[in-house]
DNA sequence: AGCACGCCGACT
DNA sequence: GTCGGCGTGCTC
């Protein structure tokens, strides 16, 4: 009889015993599903103790234990444990997430479905040289011929791979056995002399963990090189991990990394997949059949038994640091990981986080450059526009408008970018004061005319926008300020024969949406586009060459410290999609504050000194990465249950806080209320990672013992992005 | 987290 | 008399 250690998906810090008839060492790492409670959980055997701690009468036996599918390796238990210590969460919480619900679940693992290699047969050799009559699958043939050893799925997205079955079934096309995954499709492209250095920097330096800030401007091929290193990993006989930012923008690179590397298995993670195919991935990548993993935040979790590489695209992005439940970033996970793997990793950004670049000065990570636009297009010009005597035009001023009209001569294609949705953000009464407020949130209802509707952006709260003025009755209510809505409109005013579209999170609610407009846009059926955020990412307009950006200046005063850096980001991002191919670009700033730092920095689109500024203050100002965090929160449906827990848990840390650990005073949040609940924050900071750690190990662990109200909800963020 | 047990208020 | 509120405590 030999007792099992199960980590369990339940929100306390302990593991759980069980006796098993015939585990053994092999089992460690293996799903199981388990009696607990009345019920039934599944989880992961982390040990196998000789003694457990609990009365052994109390042992239930495990239910079962997957077996089907490889244990999940140390490094990768280990790799959960880390999580766990450092974010302080159970680790039956991490290992849920990290996994596959239905993995996890212990479920049969469904047939996996092979990808077989495929490559022409003597017969589909014959049949060319035949010169048979012309059909679909002998077209298809050529291109196979063209892309020589292929996988089965990237054969059927060819133009003619509808045929594929029938070249099979004629024998023409057959499986093939050993091809390497690095070999390559025809047709690379060039790489410049700073792509070059920075492959060949990354591929000279000797096998083990060293970390790379690629930092390189927009459109100066940072894929390219996220590419030629992974064929160099793959031709090692190595597993590739490439991290991106957003569900939106696996399937463009997945097939871009497919097409590079037909002979590779390549399998993509992230929240969006199917279970059944989620479970496949992992267990592809943890089984070592896949050769190239490529994912959003949670595919850091796949287990890579050949490990070579990891690769994190936009590293800046704030989606990599999750929101809710375990609070884990993605980015800091993986280069822990490859530490801990002794791999490379290369961080790639066209305007990195101050953190990293901050680690590059301070010679912790290798800095990487590429300062040319890969395409022989210049990086775009940059002008403020003093908008503080000037009379503008539903926000637009008369330069950003007659920019526009010159584009709109030209053929060429115009984007104001504002980042708020709507048409207004605000609804209100000039004789009573009366505004639009949520009636669950702590903000004001978005006036969304689109749809005659009021709506609040955090809680989704929607009603019918209202006559007259619900307090005095008066008809003559106003919305006030201004969103992408009600630019849209003035400029279909303004120009009237030009083809106007709103990008937003509105007007491109689902993928379909997104896509129709990204191809109206590719294919010119669209003049102005008037857009959020959603248009700095990652794609290219070739026909857009003037950005305008407006209503920008609201960032320059935030509270929140790292407004400034989100801004600056956004700003370069936005700005690299003006002038792409041969046109040159130009970029206007409206702004009441032509002299700040940060505009000036823009225009010389000088990172460096923008990063050097920023980081300087925040020196000065004892923020991160200068210091480490922790944010405690408490939301309650009345603010008062909340700021009294943070407030006892405040004097706890008072009592328990060693020398060099700062309590902060518990105060509401900026967002005091949202969706009915009302929250509050307790900041603690330390100049030490490991004594901030230490700290709040002991302080969560007197906290959690604690007993609260039941409407009382708590968590801690580690790192927070939001202060 | 679930889910039991258990002890007090207002309903058929 | 019971249905049901949520405080308390446990899960190997």
């Amino acid at each position: 009889m030999q007792i099992v250690r199960v980590a369990l998906p339940v929100p306390i810090p302990q593991l759980f015993d069980y006796t098993s008839q015939d585990a053994s060492e092999e089992d460690i790492g293996r799903c199981v599903r388990v009696p607990f409670g009345r019920g039934e959980k599944s989880g992961v055997i982390v040990a196998l103790p000789a003694v457990s701690d609990v009365d052994p009468a109390r042992l239930k036996p495990v239910r079962h234990i997957q077996r089907e599918v490889s244990p999940l390796p140390a490094d990768w238990l280990e790799l959960v444990a880390f999580v766990a210590r450092y974010y302080h969460e159970p680790l039956g919480e991490v290992i849920a997430l990290a996994l596959p619900p239905g993995l996890r679940r212990a479920d049969a693992v469904s047939d996996r479905e092979s990808d077989p290699l495929l490559d022409l047969g003597p017969a589909g050799h014959a049949a060319l040289a035949a010169g048979r009559r012309v059909s679909r699958a002998l077209t298809l043939l050529q291109q196979l011929q063209a892309a020589g050893v292929i996988r089965r799925s990237i054969a059927r997205e060819l133009p003619d791979g509808a045929a594929l079955a029938d070249a099979m079934r004629r024998g023409w096309v057959v499986p093939v056995r050993g091809a390497s995954p690095a070999t390559a499709a025809a047709g690379q492209p060039e790489l410049t002399d700073e792509q070059r250095a920075a492959v060949d920097a990354v591929s000279t330096e000797p096998a083990g963990f060293v970390p790379w800030l690629l930092h390189g401007v927009t459109g100066s091929g940072k894929t390219e090189v996220y590419l030629r290193l992974a064929a160099r990993a793959l031709a090692a006989g190595q597993q590739v991990l490439m991290l991106v930012p957003e569900i939106a923008l696996t399937p463009q690179l997945e097939s871009r990394v497919a097409g590079r590397f037909p002979a590779a298995c390549v399998v993509s993670l992230h929240s969006g997949l199917a279970e059944g195919a989620r479970s496949r991935g992992f267990v592809q990548a943890l089984e070592g059949r896949a050769d190239l993993v490529l994912g959003t935040r949670l595919s850091v979790f796949a287990a890579m038994p050949r490990l070579g590489l990891i690769l994190v695209d936009e590293e800046h992005d704030a989606s990599y640091k999750q929101q809710e439940g375990v609070r884990y970033s993605a980015r800091d996970v993986a280069v822990w990981r490859a530490r801990q793997r002794g791999v490379p990793i290369v961080l790639g950004s066209a305007t990195p986080s101050l953190e990293s670049w901050h680690h590059v000065r301070a010679e912790r990570y290798r800095g990487l450059r590429l300062n040319a636009r890969a395409l022989a297009s210049t990086l775009p010009k940059v002008r403020r526009i003093d908008t503080r005597r000037l009379r503008l035009d539903e926000g637009l001023s008369p330069a950003l408008q007659s920019a526009i009209g010159e584009r709109l001569a030209r053929g060429e294609q115009s984007l104001v970018f504002l980042n708020r949705r709507g048409y207004a953000p605000v609804l209100s009464c000039p004789s009573c004061g009366w505004v639009s407020r949520c009636p669950h949130c702590s903000a004001n209802l978005v006036v969304h005319l689109a749809d005659r509707r009021l709506r609040c952006h955090h809680c989704g709260c929607d009603c019918e926008v209202p006559h007259a003025c619900p307090v005095c009755g008066n008809q003559d209510i106003q919305p006030f300020g201004r969103g992408t809505q009600r630019i849209e409109a003035r400029l279909a005013e303004l120009f009237p024969e030009a083809r106007v579209l709103r990008v937003d999170r509105d007007s491109a609610r689902t993928r379909s949406q997104w896509e129709s407009m990204l191809a109206q846009i590719a294919n010119g059926e669209a003049d102005i586009l008037v857009g959020t955020q959603m248009m700095a990412k990652g794609h290219d307009f070739p026909k857009l060459t003037l950005v305008g950006v407006i209503g920008a200046d609201a960032s320059l005063h935030a509270a929140d410290f790292r407004a400034p850096e989100r801004l600056f980001q956004q700003l370069m991002q936005v700005g690299g999609r003006a002038g792409r191919a041969h046109l040159p670009g130009e970029v206007l700033v409206q702004t009441e504050y032509p002299d700040h730092p940060l505009y000036r920095c823009l225009v010389r689109h000088d990172f460096d000194a923008f990063a050097e500024s920023a980081l300087s203050e925040r020196r000065a100002a004892g923020f991160p990465p200068f210091t480490y965090q922790a944010m405690l929160r408490a939301d309650a449906p009345v603010l008062d249950d909340a700021m009294q827990f943070l407030a006892h848990a405040r004097r706890l840390a008072q009592d328990m806080a060693p020398a060099g650990v700062r309590v902060f005073d518990a105060v509401p949040m900026r967002l005091t209320r949202l969706a009915r609940r009302e929250r509050g924050q307790l900041l603690i900071e330390a100049d030490e990672r490991a004594l901030l750690q230490t700290f709040i190990g002991r302080w969560i662990e007197v906290l959690r013992a604690q007993r609260t109200s039941r409407e009382l909800r708590w968590q801690l963020d580690i790192d927070p992005l939001e202060v």
